[in-house]
DNA sequence: GATATTTGATATGGTCCATAACAATTATCA
DNA sequence: TGATAATTGTTATGGACCATATCAAATATC
């Protein structure tokens, strides 16, 4: 709806469009008004979306994983000798989506499709030696730099609550 | 990086991928263990997003607005005589992304693009009388089927509460 | 054993996001 | 003043992500 997501390069930086006021002697527009935008849950979610993943890429930047590649990780870790059609449902995944995200992952040899014994149409899914120590990295990552950064800024307490809220969102809104 | 997005349509229900465990003398296997992912801040913020983005199209359906549309008319509304770019960048919006979304919005004649007298480059967006009113109706129907929604779920306290710490997230992460 | 279903895959189209480049206009400043 | 730079809206274009239809191989169903 709103904003950009590269993180990387220049793109769009919302907040005051009007720049900084005044630096010199510049007549300089005023500051738009946010109004009830600020107050809309659609609005400040997916701005707030935006900036988590943004920061997820940075502190990935090193294991150059985006979050959804975190995501089947950890999935396949949590869950090992499932097919592909399992873990892609669990993560709202289409399964033709999810075959060039599984081609990325194992060319990257992060994960591998083993053919099974049971039903040879399933591909069954497990990390490879490789892909569990790259997702042990990434666990430290996230842990150290991503989210202990929200515990700096809101708090333990508040942290699980807005974890809570918005799983409650997610499973029955 | 999970989920889908249409609510309409079949699309990809996330949650228990393994269906609803037994229901008839079938194997069924086991459902998933979401593990910790349903502890990261980036996989359950996107999933709550979707869906409120989801409710918000449902909410919208006789308006036919985007919540992207609806935050550029409550925007241009709360700032009148403003030009494209300074609505576009205040919403994260790119300058060129921002033209197809205005020539739709003016083609249904909810606002407009007046060439500005004193720089004749920029558009001046205001928004018409059909465009007023439009908002005023989208705004009820936000806040009856849609805004209201959080609070039966959550609770006004709560729900406050949320918004405040998005905000803060999307301001200071 | 014929038919239907499931699995992984391909092809394809839509939407959103980002960059480069352009003409018209305005600002800068030598 | 006049040459140059910057800004505004726009177009063209490519990438990332999402969704549907369709297919062959394998399995399930009857």
């Amino acid at each position: 709806m709103t904003v950009s997501r590269t993180a990387e390069k220049s793109s769009e930086k919302p907040a005051d469009a009007g720049k900084g006021r005044k630096d010199a002697g510049e007549v300089q527009t005023e500051a738009l008004q946010l109004g009830e935008l600020s107050e809309q849950l659609g609005y400040v979610l997916k701005r707030a979306q935006l900036k988590v993943f943004e920061n997820f890429l940075r502190c990935m930047a090193s294991l150059q994983l985006t979050p959804a590649q975190f995501s089947v990780l950890l999935l396949v870790e949590k869950n090992p000798g499932r097919n592909q059609t399992e873990i892609a449902s669990t993560l709202g995944i289409l399964r033709p989506n999810f075959v060039a995200m599984l081609d990325n992952l194992e060319s990257r040899d992060l994960c591998a499709r083993i053919r099974s014994t049971n039903d040879r149409r399933s591909h069954i899914l497990v990390l490879t030696d490789k892909g569990k120590a790259v997702l042990a990295r990434a666990k430290k990552l996230v842990a150290t730099k991503h989210e202990a950064r929200l515990n700096d800024l809101l708090g333990q307490a508040n942290r699980e609550a807005l974890i809570g809220m918005l799983s409650k969102i997610a499973n029955e809104f």
